[in-house]
DNA sequence: CATGAATGAGTATTCATTCAT
DNA sequence: CATGAATGAATACTCATTCAT
């Protein structure tokens, strides 16, 4: 379950002979994509803040466009990496007995993640909507990756009596759509009044874990 | 919990002598924002959907800004509108005796509205990142209005048992966000695949009525 | 045979509206295109020398390349109008009874043209080895109107005696080379040396006539 | 009258220890430039096409002005060569009696050339209008080499009768237009029609042959 | 009230060229 | 000798906005 490098590292991974100049211009697009929005970065501004010259962005990346999808390709891979990891397995083997501790695990690494990671998770979710090839990469890591293996895990817990037994896949989305809200709702609808972040966090999972248990 | 009047002419209805043309506008400003982004959209874009000189956008709007603007502060009271409006106190008081009945009448009447609204609903979560000024205008309406009301709403439930006791801004920030993060998930990231409408919202209620059931 | 008009007049007769900006435009594109050929010449320096700013030239043709168009479609057309023209059948009913003056009187014609509008004519030929489309253009004019009524008029005097019995589009040919032969050699590879102009003419008149005389 | 050399062996024969990267950059070059016109081509597109680094260019050619001179020249000593060879000597005195028989042979002789090498005459055509420095070094090897040349030719066949008695400069070009004019005519701006080459050749020796003949 | 010509700053991208490796 | 990263000026074209008609 680590994904404890820098994400920076991991998108440069791919690439070959990867010069200084090339790091700077990935964390200045990340950031400028994430404070204004893609369509409203110019690549003069990246430019400026990665203190190199406009053309080298274009050496690197062939359209502004490239550069979004070379950062957000792997932004997708890692957000569902734990998931897909073979030393999940073991979560669920061995420690996370129950669906409750199962969850709290999960959702205290994914929420590191995205703290880690918030800049880019923020470009994800703002650009996927324009974006249909954006989309299908997506799609196809979520299709032919995670909902596959979570609904195996969804299963083990059905059967142990932990969890209701609905659809699984819906049973995931309202899981997600509980922890990724409360992230989007928090830094990118209402960032500017006071969350308690801990306590928030503490309330989706019970909220969660409450939501999903068979009636008794 | 009337909102059935068409929005435009509620966008429309703070200005005087509405021409048709400003109609037209408001018509292919909310389309052409909604399909490729604010920053993306040009005003020529829009000038040319809606058949109209690219001066006339300016003579009723200042700015390309001042435009969304306007779409926007209506969107933003209308989402809000059937939780402060004095008759939803017969809601309360009459009719949903039950949190269930309750929350099942409100789920119902805003995804009616988010379906009627979807393109407008998608600009403002969108933009509500970008801009601190629509962020102010979003808070100031929810602060004052809704918090209070749902509050009290909450208090009343709770006194009730039908609602579990944690802070009442909790609960509601969870019942929401499980309600657009369901239409976000739907419209925005996903808007690719099947979903079955009617069974998820279903299955979304009675998750959040579990998910917020006070422990027996 | 009247082409007197302005050829600027002429392309600008088929867009409505045309202000005086626009004139200054087309002139300033003349201009520099033919002093430094079409892909040397820069938007930006067409919209200096025509003293308005570069959106403008945008304004009015879509791109480089549409401004290009424009600009050499009517002189294709006036290029071989007067072969076309009603009135050219005077020329050959009446007062030119013998090939030589027919031909004689067709250089002068034409060669007063190219004199006229040596800028346009030079962009032309310099350009059309690279496009297509103005190569369409230009057959479609020569093929469907020019080399019709040349072959009544070769015919015409081939039963005359005037001109020898070979195909007549080669006749044509043979004789056009010759006199734009002459204006190329003279104004595009050998600007520089001096000419004697009208004595270059009538050998050259001489020499095509003496070239298609039928042997005795 | 031995132009059998590759054109390309040519060019790099001023030049020293001659890589095969320099080799492959000069085929590019040709090809591209008479693709799409020496300003249309990028310096990077020519690299690519060569296979070579853009660096690598440079470092053989100082700029793309440079590449495009370093081309030009032999095309232009090549072009004239075989009227300058001592061995053209022969030509006259031996067997070209008459001068339709010389003619013949050099019409012959430059077809084939230009049929070998019509990429670097089309460059040449095209560019020489543009560039003073060409024009110069192309009236420089005409002025001093050929036309001295031409006029003792011209003048042999004028005392023998076979050539009409106007100035040597304008018969010399008289022929060389109605020449060169078919090759551009055929190459540069109709390349699309059809044409039958040996009975155009044909003809125009015919033309030039009637067009020089001296009035009986 | 509506138009659309005009603008000049700004856009993403390409350019020829340099230079450290 | 060859590379290709780096550059900054230049490119064609678009932008939001103004204003005379």
């Amino acid at each position: 379950m680590s994904d404890q490098e820098n994400i920076l590292d991991f998108i440069l991974k791919d690439e070959d002979n990867v010069t200084e100049k090339q790091k700077k211009i990935i964390a200045a697009a990340i950031e400028a994509f994430s404070e204004k929005g893609f369509a409203a970065t110019s690549t003069s501004e990246i430019a400026k803040k990665a203190g190199v010259a406009e053309g080298t962005i274009f050496r690197h990346y062939k359209t502004k466009k490239d550069l979004l999808l070379k950062l957000l390709s792997p932004m997708v891979s890692k957000l569902i990496a734990p998931i897909v990891l073979k030393d999940f397995n073991k979560v669920l083997d061995a420690e996370h007995h129950s669906f409750e501790e199962f969850l709290r695990a999960v959702v205290k690494n994914r929420m590191e993640f995205l703290q880690k990671n918030d800049a880019l998770f923020k470009i994800l979710i703002q650009e996927i909507p324009f974006h249909q090839d954006l989309r299908e990469i997506f799609i196809d890591q979520i299709a032919s990756k995670v909902f596959k293996r979570l609904n195996e895990i969804m299963d083990f817990y059905k059967e142990k009596g932990d969890v209701l037994d609905i659809p699984s896949m819906s049973a995931v989305r309202l899981a997600i759509t509980s922890i990724f809200g409360y992230f989007i709702a928090r830094h990118l609808i209402l960032p500017d009044i006071h969350w308690d972040d801990e306590a928030e966090i503490e309330r989706t999972i019970q909220f969660i874990l409450a939501g999903l248990a068979p009636k008794s």
